[in-house]
DNA sequence: CCCAGTAGTGTACATCTTACACTAATTACC
DNA sequence: GGTAATTAGTGTAAGATGTACACTACTGGG
């Protein structure tokens, strides 16, 4: 076996990527370093894997660590091992990634992180280590998610209107020009996942909207059966000509 | 920096799953191993990564050393890290996979790997460490990758007859009813994905099917532009009551 | 020449997608 | 109290796509 011992040299942490959405935006949680490398920098919360736990551990128990955060769902994204991504050594980071409600949780740093604050994803620009490139990962998997699961259901506050659950489609598959208001009700309560409250907002200075929730038992139903929950922009864009007579899904 | 020196003991590998299909059947390529641990197993071919080489290139190079197979286009699909799924200690695994056509590589087993042998999928049940976790992982993606681009191209010899196409597709859903003959046709050629070469089989006891290539542009475009190749079984399978209203993808 | 075996083809109906514009309810302000 | 501002809410028609379904066309072998 020691020919192996060569082998046995490097690290490996859990990075997550934790989103949430709050005033119409869709937001990530970051912390500021407080040690180094890349001390007071803007970071994704990760840290170390321990010898002695399994990946997904450790991914729950330094996001508590770091932020505070716990009972949050964590499902594995992608593993980040360029050799110099890191100056200490050899470290591969594993990426995860979350959805929550921003108002469901209250953040508390610990030491590590000097702060833990959610930022707006289009205003992020610059991240300690890769985690630039590894929140752009994440982000193409939530967009990807969006269309394969009722997402709303993690994001939003337990009641919210129609609109807002539109806002936050919108925010997520970023088209040029929303979605079609109309079309999105019909499609969405088609899907009967959704109860209408029978009651509407308050205190806003326009027709106030209808509340509804997530009717979670219809939820998880369709989860199990695995299901299509694909959103396309209001304006279609010019097709490319041979997209005229060529079909883009199989009967 | 020494307090970290306690993380710098773990090691990592790759492991990848190469499909490929032929006589009908979707296959896996397996080493057994030549030495220990689990000797004289089957096993996905996957070695140690160098510290000093990044991931993507680490699964090429230990493909290659272990197989033979070069130029191929690998792809990262998850990382397995549970504390005990390897004896000599604490070592995770970052699984590649990816789809050729067997009849343009062959296999030069190297030292370490005894032989290396094409296994059709549905019959290997046992693999050493956790292997064949890691192999279901890989093909339930591609099933998914199946849906999402013309995979055909990867696994096919480059003239096929439709039926062989189709075989390929239902190999990889394993649709309990197959598919429609019409509609699968239908859509395919929809697509304009293939070249009609006007020629037909030789040899057969029947009447010769037309053979045809994918048209390797269209295929590109397509890639870039992302498209939607999805496939649906050609018998339904009753519908559970509340999807009788409900629909299951959105405008 | 006929049998066995696979290749190849079209249509009608149902469902889903898309584009599109006006009325309704509320508050703020004058 | 009227009106302006603002967002909520609603239906329909045309086109595209998906699905079910059964027969004829070639070829080699006997």
């Amino acid at each position: 076996m020691n020919e192996f011992n060569e082998y046995f040299k490097s690290a490996f942490t859990v990075d997550n990527v934790i989103f949430g959405f709050d005033e119409g935006d869709l937001k990530v949680l970051l912390i500021k370093r407080g040690e180094d490398p890349h001390k007071g920098k803007w970071a994704l919360p990760g840290y170390f894997v321990y010898p002695n736990e399994d990946l997904d551990t450790a991914a729950k128990r330094v996001l508590d660590e770091l932020t505070g955060l716990r009972n949050v769902y964590l499902e594995q994204v992608r593993t980040f091992g360029a050799v110099n991504r890191h100056p200490f050594g050899r470290v591969i980071t594993v990426a995860y990634f979350s959805l929550i409600k921003i108002s469901d949780y209250t953040i508390q740093p610990s030491s590590i992180a000097q702060k833990a604050k959610w930022h707006a994803i289009a205003k992020v620009k610059e991240l300690a280590f890769d985690h630039k490139e590894i929140l752009d990962a994440c982000f193409n998997r939530l967009k990807w998610l969006v269309r394969s699961r009722p997402v709303g259901f993690e994001l939003l506050p337990p009641k919210f209107t129609l609109t807002e659950l539109q806002h936050l489609y919108e925010a997520i598959l970023e088209p040029e020009a929303g979605l079609d208001k109309r079309n999105f009700r019909k499609k969405i309560l088609s899907m009967n996942l959704l109860i209408d409250l029978d009651e509407t907002q308050e205190g806003v200075a326009h027709r106030p909207a209808r509340l509804y929730q997530f009717d979670k038992d219809k939820y998880e139903e369709f989860l199990a059966e695995g299901f299509n929950f694909e959103l396309k922009e209001s304006k279609k864009k010019e097709k490319p000509e041979h997209r005229k007579k060529a079909r883009h899904s199989f009967p």
